[in-house]
DNA sequence: AGGAAGTAGTTGCGTTTGCAACGAAGAACG
DNA sequence: CGTTCTTCGTTGCAAACGCAACTACTTCCT
């Protein structure tokens, strides 16, 4: 009995998803011809490197969580538009390292008043104890989530 | 000054958007083969339709997010797989409403305990009151932004 | 030191995706 | 009624995506 209980409206899963693409939508229609030809890959890479730049493009593969080739394309068009450079780590020529250029870096000042605009209007009139304490939840699921993908199930670390 | 003091970790579009994406790789994951061939755009459909059988191909549209053109597609690959059906509505024959077939509807009791396993992970060790204001922020948010989709800045409603 | 194993990034291939142009069905106006 | 306007779904196309095979470089082991 009760099979169909379950509700994906109470689902954090369903919750954080369609929360997070209805926000990216709606700030990339606010940005309009700004960001023209900036895909969400492209976004999400950006987003890394505004927090930390100078990352290895294996860093942004996990961050973003897409594929190898879709961050290494993704990188290719960047640097064609003058966004991004990519240069050889000396210290271990495997990796590369990824940084803004001016352009890139100034594309944040322009990304981020239709971001604040957009969640302003989402939250209008919430609790702002309540905003914080959802934030802390998904900050937690964050980390949590993000150092599985690092370690995924130590699978016997008891044998000699 | 402080022209650089945003932290995209503080902020809820960047915790949306990654956590969802998290969970639901993670949970796809788990789910392995049982959801061979089925990509998000599928997931989100077959989500949609697990609350609400019957809707019409632009609710899901509008609901998943997604372009038209990719909906048609993805329905069109979900009936030729079995899952769905698609039928000219008679009382508008310009929509076709779709119905989950059993295969579609058991896809649920399939995917259900993956998404609850991994949710549990995920929140493990969390003050229960704390998740649920989350849930209640997230949903208060989702349905503004939906709203938002639906009636989109209302121009000027002051002309005659 | 030298070969095996592992890691980072690139490339080819088939599928999916978003955009725009299109066609069919209904609604609104005279 | 008939014309125009709007809405819903389909299709062509170029770009992006995920997967898997491949190359370049490092580390580990004997």
């Amino acid at each position: 009995m009760a099979e169909h209980a379950y509700n994906p409206l109470d689902s954090l899963v369903f919750l954080t998803n369609r929360v997070g693409r209805l926000l990216s939508s709606d700030i990339r229609k606010r940005a309009g011809n700004e960001v023209e030809g900036l895909y969400s890959t492209h976004m999400g890479v950006l987003v890394d490197l505004w927090m930390q730049d100078g990352l290895r493009q294996q860093d942004l593969v996990s961050s973003v969580i897409k594929d190898k080739g879709t961050i290494a394309r993704a990188l290719e068009n960047l640097e064609k538009e003058g966004i991004v450079t990519r240069e050889t780590d000396e210290a271990d020529r495997r990796n590369k390292r990824i940084y803004l250029t001016p352009k890139g870096r100034n594309l944040k000042t322009v990304m981020l008043p239709h971001a604040l605009k957009s969640m302003d209007e989402a939250l209008e009139g919430m609790p702002p104890e309540e905003v914080a304490i959802c934030k802390k939840v998904l900050q937690r699921m964050y980390k949590r989530l993000t150092q599985k993908l690092m370690h995924p199930v130590p699978a016997n670390t008891t044998s000699p």
